[in-house]
DNA sequence: GAATAATTTGCATACGTATACATAGGAGGT
DNA sequence: ACCTCCTATGTATACGTATGCAAATTATTC
């Protein structure tokens, strides 16, 4: 079991790298001698041995895609149009969900099983991207960023987009707002909290200590966030979420309290995953392109491995957020 | 750039075949070499190139994994425990989510660079299982199986799950029950369907074709299904829906057009997934072990390669659901 | 102390493909 | 008719690891 190049050279008559280069359209074989080896393949039913193929060409045309958690509804939407563009590009998607890290992990990287590796969620103290510059494995950045240097990645204009929320927030006459950030160690949940304060700040109004949340992007996080911030006073009028993952936890915790969305509370989320357009929660967030976003990864990826990227400098792509007003947003009691 | 077993042989002052013995435990080395080779080999930060040991003992530890679409919400739930049982038995994923079939879709498949498969979307008239029978690739179906004839699976009773449903709303007293069924063409679809007529049917109620509606297991079909069924008459009193995602696609529309559930509607969903939970839903829906249903078939493909299980006869592990109420479920009107 | 057994290591090679280089054959030019 | 050049193909080998078998070393036994 198993046929090989020699046995479609056998059956065709000629010699096995006469077929290698036949089947691969190699200019300089015949017309003649390639139907013949094309015949004598299909016949046998031949299909090309990987390994082989990329021991001898020092590459694999897979690509390694590093996700914590999978159940996380927001990274399909990214795993997604990621394996469609990078089969686009001929290579082959090779799934890691680690919750390990660097020196564990990198060895399953680092066997040459894989031309590359997309992070998609990286966080700033990680040490994997210098392990993989040290190891000369390229990678790109996905939606989050790692820490110094910088490398290639397709990110959002986080950043900008905590300005947009807050701006509305304020133009909404908000006085008392909450925030339940993201991890403090992304470079997503840090840049939409920064942009966020920044913004209020020039409106002079103030985020409090007691308003303050980070933890995971995860419904538990906003879940139990919001409880907790429902028992401050003064309650918050409006709550801005490091994600719409966030933001429906938050959501699921006013419905369960009773809290009136958005009459008593405004809630604002970042992504725009297409289930807050649901009837469930119309929620009002700020939207990126996040196909563009993970089809750029690719792209970038493919074009370091390839040796066509324009330059050994970093490329990144940022893309502009916008806000997508849906039903959780409102003005302020008593505006 | 590249190190490889020689160059730890040279430094470790051994034989190249002794570094592979050496670092793979081999017990015909003796200790002294083997901390010798164990040395260098970390001095030189050496990882074992999975090309080269692949071609050589013919497997890779690599499964491939076939889904249609990620961004359903569903999958995740089968792909995250999936990966992390085949992790757990050195395994690793690819992953394919194709929309292709048969033939193109194959030839990714049997080039060696993977040892088996897993398949999550099968469909009843796919001609992909003997396919990879014929080329003697080990698969296993998983949550769906295939047609005839039938393979190491693992399922759910989805007949039972239909009865259940079934059940409960005769018990719950609706007379006018509806069913937004998966496709056809899959074994869930086509079982759920199955037990829940047949439990109807025992107990005398009829299933009008008028409130019959099948369609992709996706949350548009759903919403486009209760929409057309709300113009029924008599309008279904209580829906049964192929799975969780359809179901909260119906949510989606009763909310819209502001039909009370369950009052006025009673909803059934199919899977328990996490979401439907969350307060926003509330589903009442047929629950099954999720997690323990991808770490069976892991577990059954892995065993089938390893040549471990215990006969060559298909195997099948089969879960059994069970009714799980909450918010969305209530007597018939007028009871 | 010699013969034998057991242990450890090296040698040769297989795995399947791609490619640098050599070569054979044919076309074209004068 | 001879030389040149190009095209098409074959030969030899590399890629990195694992393994059957032989060889060398050490331990064991009588």
């Amino acid at each position: 079991m198993g046929i090989t190049s020699h046995d479609v050279a056998r059956l065709a008559g000629v010699s096995q790298p006469t077929v290698s280069r036949a089947l691969r359209g190699d200019t300089r074989v015949s017309a003649a001698t390639r139907a013949k080896v094309r015949e004598a393949a299909a016949a046998l039913n031949y299909v090309p041995s990987e390994a082989g193929r990329s021991l001898s060409t020092r590459s694999t045309r897979r690509i390694g895609v590093l996700v914590t958690d999978l159940t996380n509804p927001f990274y399909p939407h990214l795993i997604a149009p990621l394996h469609d563009e990078l089969e686009r590009l001929d290579h082959r998607m090779m799934l890691f969900t680690e919750r390990t890290e660097a020196a564990v992990a990198a060895d399953r990287l680092l066997d040459r099983s894989i031309d590359g590796v997309v992070l998609a969620t990286v966080t700033l103290d990680s040490t994997l991207p210098e392990e993989l510059r040290r190891r000369e494995l390229p990678f790109v950045c996905l939606n989050r960023e790692g820490g110094s240097p910088s490398s290639d990645a397709a990110v959002v204009d986080n950043r900008l987009g905590g300005e947009i929320a807050a701006r509305e927030l304020v133009r909404l006459g908000h006085r008392h707002i909450a925030g339940i950030f993201g991890p403090e160690n992304t470079s997503t949940g840090r840049d939409r909290e920064l942009g966020f304060r920044m913004a209020l700040a020039d409106a002079e109004i103030a985020l409090r200590q007691a308003h303050t949340r980070h933890g995971p992007f995860e419904f538990e996080t906003g879940a139990k966030a919001l409880a907790e911030l429902l028992e401050t006073t003064p309650v918050p009028t409006a709550v801005f979420c490091g994600n719409d993952v966030i933001a429906l936890g938050a959501l699921d915790t006013a419905k369960r309290a009773s809290v009136a969305v958005p009459d008593e509370l405004t809630v604002i989320g970042f992504d725009d995953i297409p289930m807050a357009s649901w009837a469930a929660f119309e929620l009002t967030t700020i939207r990126h392109d996040m196909h563009e976003m993970a089809r750029a990864a690719a792209r970038l990826l493919v074009e370091r491995i390839s040796g066509s990227a324009d330059s050994a400098e970093p490329r990144r792509v940022v893309l502009e957020p916008e806000l997508i007003a849906r039903g959780t947003h409102a003005p302020a009691a008593g505006n």
